[in-house]
RNA sequence: GGUGAGGUUCCCGAGCGGUCAAAGGGACCAGACUGUAAAUCUGGCGGCUCUGCCUUCGAAGGUUCGAAUCCUUCCCUCACCA
């Protein structure tokens, strides 16, 4: 493969990131790798606990990508030893080890989920238990030593939960030095993290300086907000689009994002430019387009990136349905039970699953979400008689559906 | 090791013997409104065989007719001192 001038190179790479350190030393290893014709060893990392990928992590992915595109070698680092400590974001216990059959479990997950986007023949996936599985106490120590308590309580994380009284235990002191030790042991040439990663990468200079190594250049991407706008991006906030949900959960999630939101998804995970974006606010300021419908673009988009062109039509096309025209979605999860008399409708709802609780179903009914066959109850002690043969729709709040079918 | 302050329902945080399933805020759910949203307003927000019953206020015991509230021991966190 011939490879673009290091110019060149660094002018896309440059696109769409928050920091690089530093623009001059990745200019000079590019200039070195046109030269030579080796590749730059570029690194990202990621946690094996929860091999879920969504939309923030494409944003890291997308840059990946690029990198690969332009001839380097990318590493997916599965940190499964670094796994066990947690990366230091609150109160942290240390996590219970994932077996063996776990982390390959997961890793093919990843797999699985970021070849999606990424060409599978020029990835590398490695784990990071390869090294640190046969480290010592007194590599250990070494390790150590090379940083300092002052230095670590510089993470602004840290220092936070310090003054603020927040325990922090010390092994979450180790969580930098190991993944900085990580690009010691891969040679890395460049890492790339989100923005929050940004102390734990430069911790990877020093360590690479500290062992003799040229530093790595560190480049950071934003953070995704998630769906709420406010918190970024993550699955335990539960404000995630994942890429391996279903058409419609992720049409429906896109749908639901801010008029506001729905430009910085496009600015940060399509490949619109900066100027088609600006035009499609004007626009929309001017009543020229509709929001919605830009959002039900971006929407397919997704769908499209992750599953299937026609699998976005579809998602498209139920979503109008049931939201636009009140209708109903196309496959409803149906339940069976047997014929009965005086049935509580509340009972039936946490039977069916339609609820978590009766008790929860009871205000649902209460507040005036529930429909059977499209009629609203409202009646949170109906009592309903089910005979065999019958079958009828109950609807949830908005997106809960469920045929109960009777039969015996 | 010493001294002081703490651990309350998903989170923050009030309560400090009965009127406490526990104020207030956030998150979340539902309804209204809309363009699917957001914002706003309204209601809800432990469970159940639901006008009642059961479980919950770091853990275990105890005092009391009655404890989140008092006592004892233990566990954990923070601050200052060593």
């Amino acid at each position: 493969m011939t490879m673009l001038a290091a110019d060149e190179q660094l002018r896309l790479l440059k696109k769409g990131i928050v920091d690089l350190v530093s623009e001059k030393e990745l200019l000079h290893k590019l200039e070195k790798s046109v030269k030579t014709g080796k590749p730059l060893k570029i690194k990202a990392g990621f946690d094996p606990s929860a091999p879920d990928l969504h939309l923030g992590h494409t944003v890291l992915i997308n840059k990946m990508r690029q990198f690969q595109k332009l001839g380097h070698e990318v590493t997916f680092l599965i940190g499964d030893i670094t796994g066990m400590v947690g990366d230091p974001s609150g109160k942290n216990e240390t996590r219970r080890p994932l077996t063996n059959e776990e982390v390959q479990e997961n890793g093919k997950t990843y797999a699985r989920q970021i070849f999606k986007l990424l060409d599978p023949k020029m990835t590398i996936i490695d784990y990071n238990s390869r090294w640190f599985g046969e480290f010592d106490i007194f590599k250990l120590f070494k390790l150590c030593g090379q940083y300092t308590v002052a230095r670590m309580l510089e993470r602004d994380d840290f220092s936070k939960r310090y003054k603020g009284g927040n325990p922090i235990s010390i092994h979450e002191f180790l969580y930098p030095l190991l993944q900085g030790y990580d690009s010691v042991a891969l040679k890395s040439d460049v890492e790339l993290g989100g923005n929050d990663q940004r102390f734990n990468l430069l911790v990877g200079r020093d360590m690479q300086k500290s062992y003799g190594q040229e530093s790595q250049v560190v480049m950071t991407v934003p953070l995704l907000e998630g769906l709420d706008g406010i918190q970024k991006m993550s699955k335990s906030m539960g404000n995630y689009i994942g890429v391996d949900e279903n058409p419609k959960d992720m049409f429906g999630k896109t749908m639901r994002l801010s008029d506001e939101l729905m430009m910085k998804y496009y600015e940060l995970l399509t490949d619109i430019t900066v100027d088609e974006v600006n035009e499609l606010k004007q626009k929309m300021s001017k009543g020229e387009l509709n929001p919605r419908d830009i959002k039900v673009n971006l929407a397919k988009t997704f769908v499209e990136r992750f599953h299937s062109k026609e699998l976005a039509e579809k998602a498209a096309k139920e979503f109008t349905e049931i939201f636009s025209n009140k209708g109903m979605p196309d496959e409803i999860p149906e339940w069976v039970t047997a014929p009965a008399q005086d049935v509580w409708i509340c009972k039936l709802m946490s039977d069916s699953k339609v609820s978590m609780t009766s008790s929860e179903a009871k205000r649902l009914v209460e507040g005036g979400g529930v429909e059977r066959d499209g009629v609203k109850i409202t009646d949170s002690k109906l009592k309903l008689k089910l005979s065999s043969g019958e079958s009828f729709v109950l609807k949830a709040g908005k997106k809960k559906f469920v045929r109960v079918i009777v039969k015996g």
